[in-house]
DNA sequence: AACTGTGCCAACCGCACTGGT
DNA sequence: TACCAGTGCGGTTGGCACAGT
C-alpha cells in the first residue's frame, strides 16, 4: 500500500494559495495529529474536530482521510476472491451503490470498491466492448468471472487445508465429489469462509448457485442449491440472479473466454459456451498467496 | 537513458440529505 | 418554512509507479 504522496514540490503546489487551509496529500504529522485527536476524543462534528487538532483542513478533508485511510480496521492489500464475487453479485444487485456495497465488506471502504470496479470491472468491459452497466456484460461476469472467482476460492480453501482429503479441484473431480467455497453471512452482516460439497455425476456438471435474497437478509451466501448439466448451461434459459461453477475446469470442455473474445467484439453469446475451446487453466499452480487476481487471467485477448 | 502510455488510488468536488434552530 | 452546518455519497481528477518502446 503506498503511502500519501508527498513530494514538496507536489505538496506545495496542491497547497491552497488563498486561504490557510491545505490540500493535497496528508503528511505523517497531519495524519498522527488526526489519529490523536480522534483517539481521545472519537469521530464527528468534522469541521470542529479539524480546529481542535490544529489541522489546517476542511472538516471534510479529515472526515475522507480517517475513513479511507486511518480508521484501524481498515484492511490493507489487494482484495480477496471472495471479497471481487460479493463485489461482482452486489453491484448486479445495487448498481453503483459503494458505500452500501462496502458495508458488506468489513474493512473495506467505498472508494475502494469503487476504484476497484473503475479500474478492473471497467476495464473488462472495454475490452469486450460491452457497457459495464449491461446486462449483457452482467451475463459474461456471471458466467465467467464468478466461476473462475469460485474455482480460486475453492482452491484456497484446499490449499489450506490441512487434513490433505481433498488437496485441489483435480483431486476432488477424481473423488467426484467437490468442494464448494461459500461466503455465510453471520448476523452481523460479515462474511466468512466455509466449504461444503456436492456430489456430481459426470465432469460436466455444472452446480447451480441461487442467490434468492437481498444481502441484508441472506443468511448464507451462496446456497448450493441443484446441479445442472451442460445442455442446460447452453440452452439459453439461464435465469437471472443465477451463475455456474465450473467445478472441474481442467478436465471439462470448459471456458476459453479468449474464445469468447474470438467470436467478436461486441457480439457474445452465452449460448455459445458449448463452442468455446478447452480453458487452459494451470490454477494449482497458482501462487495463493497473490490474491489480486483479476479476469485479465482468464479474458486474454486474441488479438 | 529518455520518453510515453497506462494502471492505480488517494484526494477533491459537487450535490443531496439530515437535524437543529 | 427557511436557513445553515454537518455529514454522506458518487463522480472525477491528479500524480506516482511502472511497463513498454
Amino acid at each position: 500500500m503506498r503511502v500519501a504522496r508527498q513530494t514538496p514540490a507536489g505538496v506545495a503546489k496542491m497547497e491552497c494559495n488563498s486561504s490557510e487551509l491545505r490540500r493535497g496529500p496528508w503528511t505523517l504529522e497531519e495524519d498522527t495529529l488526526l489519529t490523536r485527536y480522534i483517539s481521545h476524543h472519537g469521530e464527528g462534528r468534522w469541521n470542529m474536530l479539524a480546529k481542535c487538532a490544529g489541522l489546517k483542513r476542511t472538516g471534510k478533508s479529515c472526515r475522507l482521510r480517517w475513513l479511507n485511510y486511518l480508521k484501524p480496521d481498515i484492511k490493507r492489500g489487494n482484495l480477496t476472491p471472495q471479497e471481487q464475487l460479493l463485489i461482482l453479485e452486489l453491484h448486479s444487485k445495487w448498481g453503483n451503490r459503494w458505500s452500501k456495497i462496502a458495508q458488506c465488506l468489513p474493512g473495506r471502504t467505498d472508494n475502494e470498491i469503487k476504484n476497484y470496479w473503475r479500474t478492473r470491472v471497467q476495464k473488462q468491459a472495454r475490452q469486450l466492448n460491452i457497457e459495464s452497466n449491461s446486462k449483457r456484460f452482467l451475463e459474461a461476469v456471471k458466467a465467467f468471472w464468478m466461476p473462475t472467482l469460485l474455482q480460486k476460492m475453492d482452491q484456497n480453501s484446499s490449499l489450506s487445508s490441512s487434513s490433505g482429503a481433498l488437496t485441489n479441484s483435480s483431486q476432488s473431480c477424481r473423488n467426484s465429489t467437490l468442494p464448494i467455497t461459500t461466503l455465510m453471512y453471520n448476523t452481523n452482516n460479515h462474511f466468512r469462509e466455509s466449504s461444503s460439497s456436492v456430489s456430481v455425476t459426470s465432469p460436466l456438471d455444472f452446480t447451480k448457485i441461487s442467490l434468492q435474497q437481498q444481502p441484508h437478509e441472506i443468511t448464507q451466501l451462496p446456497t448450493v442449491t441443484s446441479v445442472y448439466d451442460v445442455n442446460t448451461l447452453c440452452s439459453n434459459q439461464i435465469p437471472s440472479e443465477t451463475y455456474y461453477v465450473d467445478c472441474c475446469g481442467h478436465d471439462m470442455e470448459g471456458f476459453n473466454p479468449g474464445a469468447m473474445i474470438g467470436m467478436g467484439r461486441g457480439s457474445f453469446d452465452i449460448s455459445s459456451l458449448s463452442e468455446c475451446q478447452v480453458a487452459n487453466g494451470d490454477w494449482t499452480s497458482d501462487d495463493m498467496a497473490d490474491a489480486l487476481w483479476n479476469m485479465d487471467d482468464i479474458w486474454q485477448l486474441r488479438e
